[in-house]
RNA sequence: GCGCCCGUAGCUCAGUAGGAUAGAGCAACGGUUUCCUAAACCGUGGGUCAGGGGUUCGAGUCCCUUCGGGCGCACCA
């Protein structure tokens, strides 16, 4: 149920047949009608819709597009539309469309009838899956995975409202070259502990965190590793110290709101030979190829600029190799349509994944990657470093109790991936006007406030079809009426459109013309059907606030 | 050097799949409380949409180019 889009495809529906009964009548000559617009205009003297099509026919029906449109209006069937007030020509050949307002006094007894679930569209039947944050368990998360969980969990939860089966998955890389660098970080650290002097070594993960966690590993298990050979002392190392930061990852992200479906394992791509067996596939469909020691995969067939390694001269896969086989595993699993957010430091990897695919059979298009800028940390307007190697960083769960996690996952949800966001820890954490999470907030506490004073006030509240909305006839209030029902087209375009900062963008909208609404008409008054009236709207938008917050993964508080 | 992203008000950012007179918040200045939460509201000032060219009836939006910033260009992930 998607009000606008409703109203939007039955003016459409009348333009067409305007146009066919204009050519019939032969006051118009055309071959076919382009794909035009219906839109909403920024100016509210524009209408309550503007459609296009006549400048787009000028052309080939050779026409001045205003001439065009009023023979669109003349033609027009305006009994076959409920609501159509007026319809004229504008500009420089817009036909703009007003309705009236009777169209909008029905949109609360729908919100108020689905409750959380206006907003939503029908399940659609398609499976899709975002896979987001996956990283490295070799550290902690830092403010990059913390706008990746923002971004993909919100992504989802659009997902899921507009339709889809949505599953969440977290690529655990536990396997390869950067756990074979972790395990001898780990080992060294161990040694250097237990009083022995080893070197560090050269790319080593040199942060705290790794050294508390032998600290950890040396209080429980004291120095029995001391006597093992290298590789088996690595190899426990490894495993114990994995557990312990998955587990802290696993944590961090739940008290960020984020719960995944599946947690898959890059490792146990290798162990079942899924990984071997995909480089056999492309061997044979004659994308391999050996140099210096080396398996390489033609990616330059697919426009990039260099092939590949995907096995090294040690016999070991690159990362890459085993991406290809998780790939293929997702669409094996049936999902039609299969996302993966990753920071932009990955973006040459796109291109090559998309010719990987290709090359195995599946559709490219099937596959999409957000890719997020990266985020640069302020403090005070002061920059700080992020490097997870140094350990001079903010961790997400630092992050998380600083700032707070209504406010951080706002502040993150609320930019357009595609910005290189500065993020100000300082900012951030105001509880002022710079924080726009708690202006949202704040509307969705006041509305219950007028509720809690009908309450106490003994005023009772009707919700639904017996009150007449009709009486709501204030500018703001139409405005209002307007925006609510805009919501479940606006989750439809931020799920098309992978832009859940959309849906930030709206509640923020939305907030504003209530907290003005609510300064200058009061709802609890003499006037008891206005009352009435009042207060349903007041419970719509306290509904579509609360769903808008649901999707950006922020709580919409009762008190504030 | 090559590729991707970005450049919009003093600051942080929107800009609805090319539409009409480019918006919001903050900051600045001036107002609003006997009234459902002042974490709010109202008003004023503030722009060569980085520069240039092109496509189009129409460009912040698409193409080319210059400049500036970020990120990539490993037998790392």
């Amino acid at each position: 149920m998607n009000p606008i889009e409703e109203i939007k495809s039955a003016l459409r529906g009348v333009i067409i047949s305007s146009l066919h009964k204009a050519r019939a009548e032969q006051a118009l000559v055309f071959e076919e009608i382009p794909p035009f617009v219906i839109e909403v205009p920024r100016e509210k003297g524009h209408g309550d819709f503007a459609c296009n099509v006549a400048m787009l026919m000028a052309k080939s029906a050779r026409r001045k597009p205003r001439e065009i449109a009023a023979i669109i209006v003349d033609h027009l069937d305006r009994e076959g539309l409920d609501y159509l007030q007026q319809v004229e020509v504008a500009g420089a050949g817009f036909i703009n469309i007003f309705l009236h307002p009777q169209w909008l006094y029905n949109i609360p007894r729908l919100v108020l009838q689905m409750k959380e679930a206006y907003g939503s569209a029908p399940r659609n039947g398609k499976r899709v899956q975002v896979e987001f944050v996956s990283a490295n368990p070799t550290g902690n998360l830092h403010m990059g995975n913390a706008r990746g969980g923002a971004i993909g969990d919100s992504l989802a939860n659009v997902l899921h409202y507009a339709g889809y089966d949505v599953k969440r998955e977290f690529y655990i890389n536990d396997a390869g070259n950067q756990i074979e660098i972790f395990a001898e970080s780990l080992e060294a650290r161990y040694l250097q502990l237990s009083g022995q002097h080893v070197p560090f070594p050269e790319n080593g993960y040199a942060g705290q965190d790794v050294v508390d966690t032998v600290k950890g590993i040396l209080a429980r298990e004291g120095d029995r590793f001391l006597n093992m050979d290298s590789a088996q002392r690595r190899q426990l190392l490894v495993a114990m110290a994995l557990e312990e930061k998955l587990a802290y990852i696993r944590r961090t992200l739940e008290s960020f709101g984020i719960h995944y479906d599946v947690w898959y394992s890059e490792k146990t791509l290798h162990e079942s030979g899924q990984v071997n067996a995909v480089i056999e596939e492309l061997r044979q469909k004659g994308y391999i190829y050996e140099k210096e020691g080396a398996q390489w995969f033609k990616t330059t067939q697919f426009g990039d600029e260099k092939d590949e390694v995907v096995i090294r001269a040690n016999g070991l896969p690159t990362y890459f190799a085993a991406d290809i086989a998780y790939h293929k595993e997702k669409f094996q699993r049936g999902f039609d349509w299969v996302i993966d957010v990753w920071g932009a430091d990955h973006h040459g990897h796109v291109a090559r994944m998309k010719g990987a695919m290709t090359a195995l059979g599946l559709d490219p298009a099937g596959l999409d990657v957000i890719l997020m800028q990266l985020v640069r940390l302020y403090r005070g307007g002061q920059i700080v470093r992020m490097s997870k190697r140094t350990g001079t960083t903010v961790s997400l769960d630092e992050l998380i109790e600083e700032v707070g996690r209504d406010a951080a996952r706002f502040s993150f949800v609320m930019r357009n991936p595609d910005s290189h966001l500065d993020f100000d820890l300082e900012l951030a954490k105001q509880q002022s006007l710079e924080n726009p999470v708690y202006y949202v907030q704040y509307a969705h506490a006041r509305i219950c406030s007028i509720f809690r004073q009908a309450q106490a006030g003994g005023i009772q509240w009707h919700p639904g079809s017996e009150v007449d909305m009709s009486v709501l006839k204030a500018t703001e209030e139409i405005a209002i009426l307007r925006k609510v029902a805009e919501f479940p087209m606006e989750v439809e375009i931020s799920a098309k459109t992978l832009a859940p900062h959309r849906i930030a963008r709206y509640a923020l909208d939305l907030a504003g013309l209530f907290h003005s609404y609510y300064n200058h008409f009061r709802v609890l008054q003499d006037d008891l059907i206005l009352q009435q009236a009042r207060l349903n709207l007041m419970k719509v938008i306290q509904i579509v606030i609360a769903n808008a917050l649901a999707i950006i993964g922020v709580s919409a508080p009762e008190q504030m």
